[in-house]
DNA sequence: AAGTGGTCTAGACCACCTT
DNA sequence: AGGTGGTCTAGACCACTTC
């Protein structure tokens, strides 16, 4: 026990183990009570070294079966490639260049008209609005919550009422009814979740996420679509390029 | 106790408290043994509750004093505004452009010539570069780290070598010894402090922070700086505008 | 049924801040 | 010196997964 608390030694000593080339990656680690043992320490203690190995994201933590390292490489999400007229503007849906590796996929969609939260019906100008919440997930792992607000004056009786929205997804067909998005302004946070989307992300407080609010204006200025998203935050790269 | 743990139930109840407006923002919440006391639990239970409160960036927990509610509203970084042209070829320090209501002002700078680490020197292509090393502080509490790498034959000699480069910075220099910077690319990371960020930043290890690493690169496709920043999660509103 | 992590207890002692 | 949070112990019982 070089320095600090031994909670912290202990989470250094299984950081080894989990970075042993000669390990299988799929064996988890030895159950917290073995650990205790092992490191000469109290459960509690020991759980308190694996709960910053789980907040750094190093392991997945499998209640009723155990911890394992995760196997992760993060996702590469290009918000400018993303949002590139090219990219709807041709029929591609615009997820489908978030892809490095893997696939991000759409897992869940739930499309109805609301009563806006105030801070969206500022931006948009109206409380009568169209919700679309959508879940993404990678290799079956839940990394993105996404929910659009849009005026339901514009998109009332569209494909955009539909789950799916059609080729070149919602702003393809916010082009066609005469509102094509021509500026877009990302705000960002990093922050730790809130229970429920601890629950639907499967990540515990510890864990962070990146918010990203979304507006997106036409030409003229109006403000049609306001998407809100949840991010896993140990599960992407979120870039962004300009010019000076 | 409606529903889940005990300790999810005492932090939402300490949440009430410490939002009631009557109270007093500036005393701390009652001791932990107190509030073991009244809220009928253990001690170690009251305070996994207060490690929630920390994560959330809900309050600040003094060693020896106590726990304070945090009056904290986020800094907003707009990254397009900053890094425009307009702000460093006038001579304004880009950091001028980043205050809300309060001032981020430069706690320490280091400046010296050392050997890149491997990805720093694949992306600036050489191996000798200069590091500034910036710590800011808001209101006396430390929000932002910032290590930049710039090539060692392009800036030696020049005034970038100095704490302070002078009026405009150090992209104004840049431009004046013929790499002016044109395009950026900035990689946001959501994740946890490592524990030399902790003790700088003084967070804990449930505390989110933000990663961005920006590559400044000259017309001519040159990459002649990589700045690294940690930020406080909680601390930063951080915004990218773009257009399709 | 057996084994795993999740919660909780009821203390002890240490480190740090305030007075 | 006294009070505060920080670490740690040595268990108990519950919830979930696996076989």
């Amino acid at each position: 026990m070089a320095d600090g608390p031994k909670y912290r030694e202990i989470a250094a000593r299984l950081r080894e183990v989990l970075k042993d080339p000669k390990r299988d990656p799929a064996t988890p680690l030895d159950p917290e009570r073995v650990l205790a043992e092992t490191y000469n320490a109290a459960p509690t203690t020991v759980r308190k070294a694996i709960s910053l190995l789980r907040a750094e994201g190093l392991v997945d933590v499998v209640h009723g079966s155990g911890v394992y390292l995760r196997a992760w490489k993060p996702i590469l999400r290009d918000a400018n490639a993303r949002l590139s007229a090219q990219q709807w503007g041709e029929g591609k849906a615009i997820w489908e260049s978030d892809l490095g590796d893997r696939l991000v996929t759409l897992a869940s969609v739930a499309v109805q008209y609301e009563q806006a939260p105030e801070h969206i019906a500022h931006l948009l100008g109206t409380e009568d609005v169209l919700v679309r919440r959508r879940l993404y997930v990678v290799d079956k792992r839940p990394v993105q919550i996404a929910v659009s607000y849009l005026p339901a004056e514009i998109v009332r009786g569209s494909q955009i009422e539909r789950r799916d929205p059609g080729p070149g997804g919602i702003y393809k067909r916010l082009a066609e009814l005469g509102y094509a998005p021509e500026s877009f302004v990302e705000d960002v946070r990093a922050r730790t979740p809130s229970p429920d989307e601890q629950q639907t992300l499967r990540i515990t407080a510890g864990h962070p996420v990146a918010e990203i609010v979304r507006r997106a204006r036409t030409a003229d200025g109006r403000t049609v679509e306001v998407n809100e998203m949840v991010l896993d935050g140990e599960a992407y790269i979120m870039q962004w390029s300009f010019t000076s």
